[in-house]
DNA sequence: TATTCCCTGTGC
DNA sequence: GCACAGGGAATA
């Protein structure tokens, strides 16, 4: 279930049980799998350091002592599991990392779109990724100034991690909603007040989510976002019904009733 | 800047 | 059956 504050708390569970340890196998379990991470490069990363696990946006990197890179990407279903190698391999493993402390982590992911792949020290810092949502220098003036070159409706631009890195499907119609604006406003036309709101409000849901430590649910007890997946719901700021359109391919949803174009 | 595709599972 | 799924790279 990675939106940014699942990838947040997956990131931490793996810097626990990786730094610091050295890897004696990098194991495959599905084509799409081995497509991304080919066996010499499977190969060639036993014996290597794991020096630190970072995050930038919703990927996870794991710096080696030769200097290069796994870097994790779950996608829209990927997840750790951890467990001891002797343990039978979780169900929808589709990479497996063995350590020397006889540790097993299996990234799985039904739907196999989660990759694991490898690269050199130069590559990750060149990545044409925008700020991290809390970043200070992210303000309102500085995405007015992004918007201002841009073609296209809101939401959509709020999805491009060149703009503004680890921002999701769910988190930009909430962050929308928040703000009171329509996913559909032209993204250059929307001023620095209403920017500083929605600088607000995509803040304000992701660290929502963050203090839920990624989950979806809490037993029985779904988590409320406001819009996401509400269709035909009342909005509990205004009473009106939120509606769910396309944009890009993609589910949107906000209120008919606050979120006025 | 919008589709198409990558995959498989779930729920209607 | 079919629509839909939290992402993003490749394509027109």
């Amino acid at each position: 279930m990675p939106e940014l504050p699942e990838v947040e708390f997956a990131t931490q569970r793996l810097r626990a049980v990786l730094e610091g340890r050295t890897l004696r196998a990098v194991e495959t379990h599905h084509p799409s799998a081995a497509r991304a991470l080919p066996s010499a490069t499977r190969r060639a990363l036993c014996g290597r350091r794991v020096v630190a696990v970072t995050r930038r946006g919703k990927i996870q990197l794991a710096r080696l002592d030769d200097g290069t890179f796994l870097v994790v990407h779950f996608r829209l279903n990927g997840d750790w599991e951890f467990a001891p190698v002797l343990e039978s391999l979780p169900r929808y493993t589709r990479y497996s990392l063995l350590l020397d402390d006889g540790m097993r982590i299996a990234l799985t992911d039904s739907r196999a779109l989660a990759t694991i792949t490898r690269v050199a020290e130069s590559v990750p810092a060149t990545w044409k990724l925008g700020p991290e949502p809390d970043a200070p220098a992210l303000t309102p003036a500085w995405l007015r100034e992004r918007l201002a070159r841009r073609r296209g409706p809101i939401k959509p631009a709020l999805l491009d991690q060149s703009l503004i890195v680890g921002i999701g499907n769910i988190y930009a119609a909430e962050g929308c909603w928040r703000a009171a604006i329509h996913p559909a406003t032209p993204a250059d036309r929307i001023g620095l007040t209403r920017l500083a709101r929605l600088l607000e409000g995509i803040r304000g849901a992701l660290s929502d989510g963050h203090r839920n430590a990624g989950r979806y649910h809490q037993g029985d007890r779904r988590i409320p976002f406001r819009v996401y997946d509400r269709e035909g719901e009342p909005c509990g700021r205004c009473g009106g019904t939120v509606r769910r359109l396309e944009q890009a391919g993609r589910s949107t949803y906000y209120c008919a009733g606050c979120q006025r174009r």
